[in-house]
DNA sequence: GTACAGGCAGTAT
DNA sequence: ATACTGCCTGTA
């Protein structure tokens, strides 16, 4: 247990871990616990700071987790030129990208797709009950994510019956990839863009967007530009002059590269920073509480 | 009953 | 290259 006061009082877990990057966080008597790969991580507003505590780590993980390595000011100064982001970084200061455990990220964004925030909670904690291992944390009990060998041994029956319906053979898919296919996303860590981007994009199931998201927020990837839905509503919006497409209308392959590219361009080396700050502006207006 | 929710892959044009 | 389609599942 230890208390880190040094990164300022502006950043903001809650915020942050809120903001629809990961899923299996949620708050019992006060704290907040969430799953992260083989770990169960525990934060909890403390007079005079946060207090961080892990199931597995002796050290502090919030470093790591929460990315408080960045260079926050340099973001904001790099991504303030642009006026409509410079008011969400002065509206939303806590809001920190994370840097996620890169298997648990994959196959989460994989369930995510054509459904809603409170569905791919349901499947997550349906795989991590059946596929993951059990932890005591605090008298509490809680299953780890699943190891990709574990998924890939399930059968797509068993993976149906966590709700994924039609999401059980890409989930499936990219078990086998990991499992028994030699993909090393940790590796990726250490690759450009496009060869991260290139190699994700080989799993039956993953596409331009789940790629970006994995790149985003598991693989230090900074500069991808994840557009869903909410993201595209929000370029019409604010950036109409940097693309044509319109409102809520799906993007094709093409226009999706297209768009992402110029929004990487305009935004630069922390253009996912801007994205995450479009995406939670927008699902606050929207009032979706989550 | 029907529409819809943070995409994707397969097929036909 | 683009358009169209089906897809699990739960909720409004």
């Amino acid at each position: 247990m230890q208390v880190d006061e040094s990164v300022g009082l502006d950043f903001d877990p809650v915020t942050s871990i809120n903001s629809g990057q990961t899923f299996l966080w949620e708050r019992i008597d006060g704290a907040w616990y969430g799953i992260n790969g083989q770990d169960v991580l525990k934060f909890v507003a403390k007079s005079g700071g946060v207090e961080y505590s892990s199931y597995l780590e002796h050290g502090s993980w919030e470093r790591n987790f929460f990315r408080l390595d960045d260079d926050i000011r340099r973001v904001h100064a790099t991504l303030a030129c642009d006026e409509t982001i410079a008011t969400l970084i002065t509206k939303y200061p806590g809001l920190r990208l994370l840097r996620q455990d890169p298997e648990q990220c994959l196959f989460s964004f994989v369930c995510a797709s054509n459904t809603n925030i409170p569905m791919i909670r349901r499947m997550l904690y349906n795989l991590a009950r059946k596929f993951g291992d059990r932890i005591i944390c605090d008298q509490r009990e809680f299953f780890t994510f699943p190891s990709a060998s574990a998924l890939n041994s399930a059968s797509l029956t068993e993976l149906r019956s966590c709700g994924l319906g039609y999401r059980a053979r890409a989930v499936k898919a990219a078990a086998k990839a990991i499992a028994e296919g030699g993909l090393n996303l940790q590796d990726l860590r250490n690759a450009e863009f496009q060869e991260a981007k290139d190699q994700v994009l080989q799993i039956y199931g993953v596409g331009n967007k789940i790629a970006d998201c994995i790149l985003l927020f598991s693989l230090d990837k900074l500069d991808a530009f994840p557009i869903d839905l909410w993201i595209a509503r929000a370029l019409s919006t604010h950036y109409s002059a940097l693309h044509d497409c319109r409102i809520g209308e799906k993007l094709t392959p093409r226009q999706y590269e297209s768009i992402s590219e110029k929004m990487r361009r305009h935004f630069g080396k922390y253009a996912g920073y801007a994205q995450q700050y479009l995406f939670y502006d927008i699902r606050q207006q929207a009032q979706r509480h989550w």
